[in-house]
DNA sequence: CAGAATCCCCATTGATACTG
DNA sequence: CAGTATCAATGGGGATTCTG
């Protein structure tokens, strides 16, 4: 976690240029937890424990790391509340909510070819060998 | 790569089995060859060292693999034409073409905020530590 | 030409314990 | 409460070699 190049996708075939672009967007929702977070923090401001409650098997270091990714790329905003104890809550910025957004169409996607997909699977895996043997 | 959760996404809270169905569908493309194999396929039929050639900087050993998952999940046709030397062509399916338009948004998002992404990086890196140093 | 088989590295994730 | 610090496991991906 922590792709350097932002926007380098540089020359090459127009394609595979398209290509370097998805990537990019896929690269900053790519981590296991990053959309599980970013959907909860996109109703309203959410505390750390929060979403550690609410993003089911998340552990306290992924939560961490995710959260920094996430306000590194300026979809995250941390407000630190100087009390004590501690209180931090975490909102999702408008470029976070139109990511989300641009999802939705890839939601549906995998909505509608679900049960495609699973019946490619057990067809390819009984063809060729299945996972497990 | 070989993600055996077709679909299930399970109870729990309503916005976590939403992330839920959006990872389903990152996990097909989630890959770091997937879209550019994808995209090179979606044209035509293509061979398999035209597709070597066309995704630049992947290995023999990825293209395989990337390949056998694309199929498997029913985004990638594989035809074998019985001649010597052999050929082999990889077409996408009508269903990999939905899910490359599904990606549409997605790439006009990283488009719209590349700039911003990049600044903000910028911004977080200057006031945390930068990643050298 | 189109792979399959091997070996190896390291980034991501997890588990656990400690702290301002 | 909201983290940080460490250690360990897992597997994705690269490099290389062999083959029908």
């Amino acid at each position: 976690m922590r792709e350097e190049q932002a926007n380098r996708c540089g020359p090459g075939a127009a394609d595979q240029a398209r290509a370097c672009t998805v990537r990019e967007a896929l690269d900053r929702v790519g981590g296991k937890w990053s959309i599980g977070i970013l959907i909860a923090a996109s109703t309203g401001p959410v505390r750390f424990t929060e979403l550690e409650r609410r993003v089911e098997g998340i552990s306290r270091r992924m939560l961490t790391l995710t959260l920094r990714n996430l306000e590194r790329d300026g979809l995250l905003v941390r407000h630190v509340h100087p009390t004590v104890p501690p209180k931090v809550e975490y909102t999702a910025t408008p470029m976070a909510r139109e990511l989300y957004e641009s999802l939705v169409a890839l939601t549906r996607w995998a909505e509608r070819h679900r049960e495609a997909i699973s019946a490619a699977r057990t067809a390819y895996d009984r063809e060729h060998g299945t996972p497990a043997g």
